[in-house]
DNA sequence: CACAGTGGTAAGCAATCACTTACCGTAAGT
DNA sequence: ACTTACGGTAAGTGATTGCTTACCACTGTG
C-alpha cells in the first residue's frame, strides 16, 4: 500500500542519486552533501521523503546521524509488480527468461 | 537505462490510474476519459508519458486508438530494483525456480 | 462532398516541487 | 561555560507539472 511514496520518492534524480549512495555504504548528512551537487539542507530534505517511502533508516550515533539503505520501500514495489502479471507463474517465468538472457549476454559460450 | 522515466511516469496518481485501468482490458481514449476525473486532453497527455516509459501501446484501429499495457517498462522496474538486492539475490531465484519446477509438476501440459 | 466522431497538440494558469539561505537545537571537545 | 561540528526546519523563490479550453487533423458514414 506504500507503493505510492516509493514511486514519488525514487522519481527525482537527486534522490535516486542519495539513496543508491547509500545502498554502497550507510553514511553521514554530511558525508552524502559532499558527494551531491545541491547542498546539505537539500540532502536532508531529500532524505525525509526517501524514509517516508521505508527507503532509508536512520541510526543516531552520537553527534551524526547514520543513514542506511532500507529494503521495504521495494519490497512493496516489487510487489506492486508483480501484480500485472495475470497468473504468478508467468511472472516467475518471465523472471528466470530474464536471468537465462542476461547470464547468455554474460557467459555466450554456455 | 529506462527506469527514470518509469518512475516519474508512475508517481502520479492518475496515470497509475490509467495503467491499472487498461491493465484490465485495453481502451479508447474516450472510453479511459470517462472512467476519469480529468478531461480527455489531460488522459492524453499521461498517455503520452506511460508510452515513453515503455508502459503502454498504441494500435490505431480505423478511427479510434486502441491502448493497451506494455510490460516492457514493468520490467525495467524489476531489473533496477533486484540490483539492489546482492545475496538475497541467488536466494530469490532459487525460490523461483523452485516453484516454477513445482508448478510443472502439477500442470505438466502448460 | 459534407459532417460527425475521435484524438493529438498549443497556450495559459494555478499548484507543487526542488533548491537556496538563514536560523536553531543538540552533542562532543576544550 | 564556551565553542565547534552536525543536521533538522522555516521561509522564500524559480522551475516544473498537471490541468483546462481552444483549435486542428484524420477517419468513417450519409
Amino acid at each position: 500500500m506504500a507503493y505510492q511514496n516509493v514511486f514519488t520518492a525514487l522519481a527525482d534524480p537527486t534522490r535516486r542519486h542519495i539513496f543508491e549512495t547509500l545502498s554502497d555504504e550507510p553514511q553521514s548528512v554530511g558525508q552524502l552533501a559532499s558527494s551531491q551537487t545541491v547542498s546539505r539542507p537539500a540532502v536532508s530534505q531529500h532524505l525525509k521523503v526517501l524514509e517516508t517511502a521505508r527507503l532509508v533508516s536512520v541510526h543516531p550515533n552520537g553527534n551524526r546521524r547514520l543513514y542506511s539503505i532500507n529494503r521495504s520501500g521495494l519490497s512493496d514495489l516489487r510487489e506492486y509488480i508483480d501484480g500485472f502479471w495475470t497468473d504468478a507463474l508467468s511472472a516467475y517465468a518471465a523472471e528466470i527468461e530474464r536471468r537465462v538472457e542476461k547470464e547468455k549476454k554474460v557467459n555466450p559460450t554456455k
